[in-house]
DNA sequence: GGAATAGTGTCTCTTAGACATTATCAG
DNA sequence: CTGATAATGTCTAAGAGACACTATTCC
């Protein structure tokens, strides 16, 4: 079968072309505050606007493309190790006539959770993009105020009932280090003492590696113990936000 | 701005055609078993095979594609009050290279939830069209399986933590239609008193309409109240599923 | 010493879920 | 009458969250 029949009563007047493209909303923590990967348009439409990193798919799949356009843009080398605790997924798709002035472009956002990675500042393509706290990131070109929102909602509500909070720190990390992952991802501070028995009454969340962190906290306090990731995938119970009565309606 | 700069670097053999096309997860709840909308594809690739229902998307946003589709296989006509209490939500997209095997195509994957709609028999493209116990929805066409498997398990977490239920149901409904539809999707059986209890605890979920059905149940029992749905978006607390210990690693 | 943090203990309130009970209706 | 369903009541165990407290470390 070839594609002729395939596009057997296909009108091109009636469809028109489409470009697909992925975008890629990627969230780090850096000094606590919850930031997004932005580059700088230099070209027309939205000229001197921010925008999410992205481009168009080539022969790969979509997941491959935004792993590319993310390394693209980061300047780091996937493979090399650097990517590897990337956590990526699919958010949605935004397809809606019009978002893009020049043409139909169909776009596949996709989610990306990182510890804290450098500043962008090596490669050609990475010297225009840059870390920025999510509550500046505003009037981004195209619709992108509306995928970003969209990846923060996602964001929040994934670390209630997932590990991927582990997503956002080293390989080791203190139940304090965990819960500032928490506090800089809701806006909101935490009860420490609560929030560390939770966590460790939940089962594979996390595990001890038996050690402590060398020296106390910069303002005090006794050495923490260390854990790693565990083995479970989802949390049970989950970890709730704390209510908002009217975020119901 | 035109077409060719924003194509600047645009290299067609890197690049291939695409096309975009949705697919749509219909669910509805035909004599208390979920179903799904399935169509009987007459042509190669995967002639003879089911498949869910889709196609491309023309000028139009996601959603309408998908919505169009529907109406299209069902014979119903959208904006005649048939699909408006359809509920539809973007699933998923899928794209990998050689998921159809005569070219690229990136398919928006939607779900629907629907209050039983008619056998579809009257329209002609929906003479091909019929709904499918879900557990007997197998073997579909392309990665059809996979998006049916996603859609279901998307499907019974929203049944979680919002009312969507209530998209099975008529306008009108009693707390053990509602309980009905909970164990047709979840395939368990609900205890029926924790469950009444729980829906009227959940503010928004239900409200009453004063009125109670006329008749008692078909083997017996006291006529049951009717309920609409409230105005909740989220049900809080949420309607937890049993709990499986080993679904989470 | 003073301040900050790690980690644990205690108490209360809410909720899930098992089970029981009463009332109502079909056959 | 018998059986099924609607609706409510009771009890227990688990969890969320507020608060208190001790131990450890930095400055």
């Amino acid at each position: 079968m070839d594609e002729a029949s395939f596009l057997e009563g296909y009108d091109p007047s009636d469809y028109p072309a489409v470009a697909v493209t992925v975008d890629v909303v990627a969230l780090t923590i850096r000094d606590g505050r919850l930031s997004v990967l932005l580059v700088e348009r230099g070209e027309q439409p939205f000229a001197g606007h921010r925008a999410l990193p992205g481009g168009f798919v080539r022969e790969e799949t979509l997941g491959e493309a935004a792993l590319r356009e993310l390394a693209e843009e980061t300047g780091l080398t996937p493979g090399a190790g650097d990517l590897e605790r990337v956590h990526l997924e699919q958010l949605q798709t935004y397809g809606n006539p019009g978002r893009d002035p020049r043409m139909r472009v169909v776009s596949v956002a996709y989610l990306a959770f990182a510890p804290s990675l450098p500043e962008p500042t090596a490669g050609s393509d990475a010297a225009r993009a840059y870390w920025v706290p999510v509550e500046e990131a505003k009037d981004l070109a195209f619709d992108h105020d509306e995928i970003l929102a969209d990846g923060l909602e996602r964001a929040r509500a994934k670390l209630e009932y997932t590990p991927l909070a582990t997503a956002f720190t080293g390989p080791e990390f203190t139940i304090g280090e965990l819960r500032q992952v928490y506090a800089a991802v809701w806006g909101e501070e935490l009860h420490a003492g609560n929030f560390h028995r939770k966590v460790l009454s939940v089962p594979g969340f996390v595990e001890s590696t038996g050690e402590t962190t060398a020296k106390g906290g910069e303002r005090g306090g006794p050495r923490a113990k260390l854990y790693r990731a565990g083995d479970a995938r989802l949390l049970h119970p989950a970890l709730l936000r704390p209510t908002r009565e009217d975020r119901v309606r």
